[in-house]
DNA sequence: TGTACATCAGTGAACGCGCGTTCACTGATGTAC
DNA sequence: TGTACATCAGTGAACGCGCGTTCACTGATGTAC
């Protein structure tokens, strides 16, 4: 399938599906996921509306190839973060910087910011294609969370008193999700699969919480407060 | 203003308004708010669209009438369920039950929950009135943990070694919130305040997530998760 | 208690609009000989 | 290297649709005398 050159048809298929996709994730600044016209962006990239069926055969297919693009955009944001912290024994490096990653990329992008964590597009169920790239923000997060533990820096949180008992099948899912990517079993303790997944969540909660508007009468700094919830959520997890 | 008996006119307006947010309402389940037709309620009322022009001057004032209901029937949910603890001192019992009356409330009404706490609806923007219907939750909350204090029953959270320094004006905005209704001024320190937030932004995280799809491979059961959860939280608060 | 007028809920037609998708077409690009 | 045919991107018209909002109207309800 791979070929030496590539023709000037394929060339120009590339960039006018990526022209096409751009356009579409600037009307999501604007617009919401379940509005997106696929008029609106023909007329943006400057086409005629029926010509974006060459590129993509639904509005629904458009809305997955977002969807991709942007849990892959975020991913790949936070994994090039993480890898900057050259020091992987710095694990108290590795949370603040990811976790910044995230929130500096929804930030910076709160279309796609809403069509991938805001409400559900109605009527549109994604397919199993996003699951993969859903997942790259959780991996690298974990990732931290399991070398904490292996070089020792790490404490394994104790479940407060007032917790209700019996808690493996909880997070059960998540603890499989973990051995199946073989990344040894250290997240097999319940406690750290229960304090990861809350992290992840919070984050996700505080970001959503921002832009959203819900912190308006409460959060005078976010830069600030973000830095201190990240901190306070890395302790209560038992890596900071 | 206040009559003595209503008229028939009086009457049938009140129920007809109610009748028409009702359908509303059940069209949120399944339609996301920016595509909410005034069309398709008044169809479903059984009234020419013209007709909610008597009822409503707009869409978007719909959709303000909506938002109120929300906030106030969410806030009213969560006011009793805290109300129904008699002993007043049972801190414990007070934070379980307001926080399971969050998410209940909202696994029953997903089409609110998205509209109070889902993406915004583009082009529209709440107006004053829904502020104070908005605050209801955080302010049973923050009641909790102002009485767990009053009683002695609280631990000041303190702040873990990694987070960074000076945090007063981070969450200046809530303290001021909460001396605003002269809740004497207990939360007036600032590690309560931040603990306070990021527990109430936890919750809607973890309920966001839940019913918007993204625990799906982590969590194996939700109720026990965020039974788990709010333990967790409640105990990094120092309430619990 | 009865009448005359004012108020108001609901009707139905109409407005101008943008939408997703289909289809027959034109003309440029690519491929096989 | 040149020609003939196949592939494919983009056009423009058309489809049927639902939308928010306006407006003149009818008939029921309410109010003042």
């Amino acid at each position: 399938m791979e070929q030496k050159a590539k023709t000037a048809r394929q060339r120009a298929r590339e960039e006018i599906t990526e022209e096409i996709l751009a356009a579409a994730r600037a009307r999501l600044t604007s617009q919401g996921p379940g509005e997106l016209s696929l008029r609106a962006v023909a007329r943006d990239v400057g086409m005629v509306s029926s010509a974006v069926y060459r590129y993509f055969a639904s509005r629904d297919e458009l809305l997955t190839a977002l969807l991709i693009e942007g849990y892959d955009s975020l991913g790949a944001s936070v994994e090039e973060a993480d890898r900057s912290v050259t020091d992987r024994a710095d694990i108290s490096g590795r949370w603040s910087v990811a976790c910044r990653a995230i929130r500096s990329w929804s930030i910076d992008h709160p279309g796609d910011y809403a069509l991938l964590y805001g409400s559900p597009v109605p009527g549109y169920a994604a397919p199993q294609d996003t699951i993969g790239p859903a997942t790259r923000v959780i991996s690298v997060l974990i990732a931290t969370v399991i070398d904490a533990h292996r070089t020792g820096a790490a404490r394994i949180p104790s479940a407060p008193p007032a917790a209700p008992h019996g808690m493996e099948s909880t997070v059960a899912a998540a603890m499989d999700f973990v051995k199946s990517r073989d990344e040894s079993a250290l997240l097999s303790d319940a406690e750290i699969a229960m304090r990861t997944i809350m992290a992840w969540t919070t984050i996700f909660g505080t970001i959503s919480f921002e832009l959203f508007g819900h912190l308006v009468g409460s959060v005078s700094d976010y830069d600030a407060y973000f830095d201190q919830m990240i901190a306070r959520v890395g302790h209560d997890l038992g890596i900071l």
